[in-house]
DNA sequence: GCGACAG
DNA sequence: ATCTTGTCGC
């Protein structure tokens, strides 16, 4: 993808781009039907970023294909300005699938940012595409804890805003941080989680991008 | 100034 | 994210 503006490398840089394209993300119903899902992660290693997607089938959470991309990592890692670290590698691992997905499921934060811009939400402006942000933790918001039962969940607010919900994708396990990324809404993107999440703690796409990741970090040239 | 803080 | 083995529990 040919981004339509220079890569900040700094934070003085990334600060106005971020409050641009936070002006471009929309919570809009699903433009169309979803027949594939795309899941991304990353590992590191040493000076280099290693992102990994996968592509399911929705309806039958078929495995189709994966793809990734190695980059050298250009900006360090600031709560809040995580896309400026790892959104290079995953849209170039993105355009390595033979099909751009209907919906991306991204490990990390959708609106439920300082700035409404997680990463979730920056790559669904970038492609122009339905995203879903499903984080292992929290980076804003107050919550109480949901109920056990798989599917119970609870809403993420922040400022008195509803940025997103903390999902039980499994009973008894650790909940998600679930939040619209860019063209969906948070019943959607919750439904959607549910629907692609069937014996694990992540939605299936997202499984099997951060298994594929940590694979390929064992399995890269030693860095030096 | 102090504490919080996706990956 | 990453440093790191075994171990408790279903």
């Amino acid at each position: 993808m040919n981004l339509p503006f220079a890569w900040p490398r700094n934070l003085a840089e990334a600060k106005p781009l971020q409050e641009q394209l936070a002006r471009q993300v929309r919570q809009s119903p699903l433009p169309g039907a979803i027949r594939t899902v795309a899941g991304i992660d990353a590992a590191f290693v040493g000076d280099r970023i290693v992102a990994a997607a996968t592509l399911f089938d929705y309806q039958t959470l078929e495995f189709l294909c994966s793809a990734h991309a190695v980059r050298e990592v250009t900006f360090p890692y600031i709560p809040g300005y995580l896309s400026f670290r790892e959104a290079p590698a995953f849209l170039a691992a993105l355009e390595q699938l033979p099909s751009p997905p209907d919906l991306v499921i991204v490990d990390g934060q959708g609106i439920a940012h300082p700035r409404r811009l997680g990463i979730a939400s920056f790559l669904g402006v970038l492609l122009g595409r339905p995203t879903i942000g499903s984080a292992k933790s929290r980076l804003v918001g107050e919550y109480v804890e949901p109920a056990m039962e798989r599917g119970a969940w609870t809403p993420l607010v922040d400022r008195g805003e509803e940025v997103g919900a903390v999902l039980r994708t499994r009973s008894g396990i650790r909940p998600l941080f679930v939040s619209p990324g860019h063209l969906i809404t948070l019943s959607e993107a919750l439904a959607a989680v549910l629907h692609c999440t069937v014996r694990y703690r992540l939605p299936e796409p997202q499984r099997v991008a951060d298994r594929l990741a940590a694979q390929l970090k064992r399995e890269l040239p030693a860095s030096c």
